[in-house]
DNA sequence: CAGTATCCCGTGTGATACTG
DNA sequence: CAGTATCACACGGGATACTG
């Protein structure tokens, strides 16, 4: 997705490029809201691994979306924050949140059922 | 991402749960136009492989955001369509159809030049 | 036409340890 | 605090061949 020839068969190829990585949402989500330190984003995205942020902080860096803000202090400190480029995706985070909140339950509950479902086959499949 | 607890850290990560396959994105902008053939949307995503399309287009089904009829011709023919479901993500799709259309460029511009810079590190790497 | 079934490889991601 | 550096591996995804 990342290293080949840049062409995008149409429009919303291009975005889900940007915006689709595993964590990106989540962590755009949170510098829609305010800045925030690298500690804070780690602390507030307890499942992500430092490694991760890092990586997908830096993508979205290289593509023009977050501003990443050297404070030389000590110890170091680190500010993150939407580019006015990043803020031009504002209306699609809003709009995945708003049907994210809407519909996450169903999403669960349909999941989990197709979960069980698969479980089972397998199990019975196994005997 | 998809065989995993199913709890999201926030509603933007379900959304792209949702859509944020591989190949999603563009499915589902074809979608929203009108129904179609498995072999119109081959066609229409001339690199998509026959095994990627079914298996994305099995995922939306699962998910209910894409309806499958089969009409029990010969030879076969299946359609394929938004659900009413699936239709709620109308607000989002045009959100990134729109972002896609007027960004894109920028994009490709920037991805390019950091593709020439890698490969000009990489290269210099090699020395 | 609309799919499965295999095989197989790249890279995305996690775990862990180290550093300016 | 805010990162790199490695290793290791699962899985997403491509290529190809076969089928009701």
């Amino acid at each position: 997705m990342r290293n080949e020839v840049y062409q995008y068969g149409c429009p919303v190829e291009a975005t889900l490029d940007v915006i689709g990585g595993k964590w990106k949402g989540v962590i755009l989500y949170k510098l829609l809201e305010q800045p925030r330190r690298f500690s804070e984003l780690k602390r507030e995205l307890p499942t992500i691994t430092q490694r991760m942020l890092t990586l997908q902080l830096r993508e979205l860096e290289e593509d023009g979306i977050v501003h990443r803000e050297i404070y030389k202090e000590i110890p170091p400190r680190v500010e993150y924050s939407l580019t006015d480029f990043g803020k031009t995706l504002k209306p699609i985070l809003l709009a995945m949140l708003t049907w994210g909140d809407q519909y996450t339950n169903q999403i669960i509950t349909r999941k989990s059922a197709q979960a069980t479902t698969s479980a089972s086959i397998a199990e019975s499949a196994r005997r």
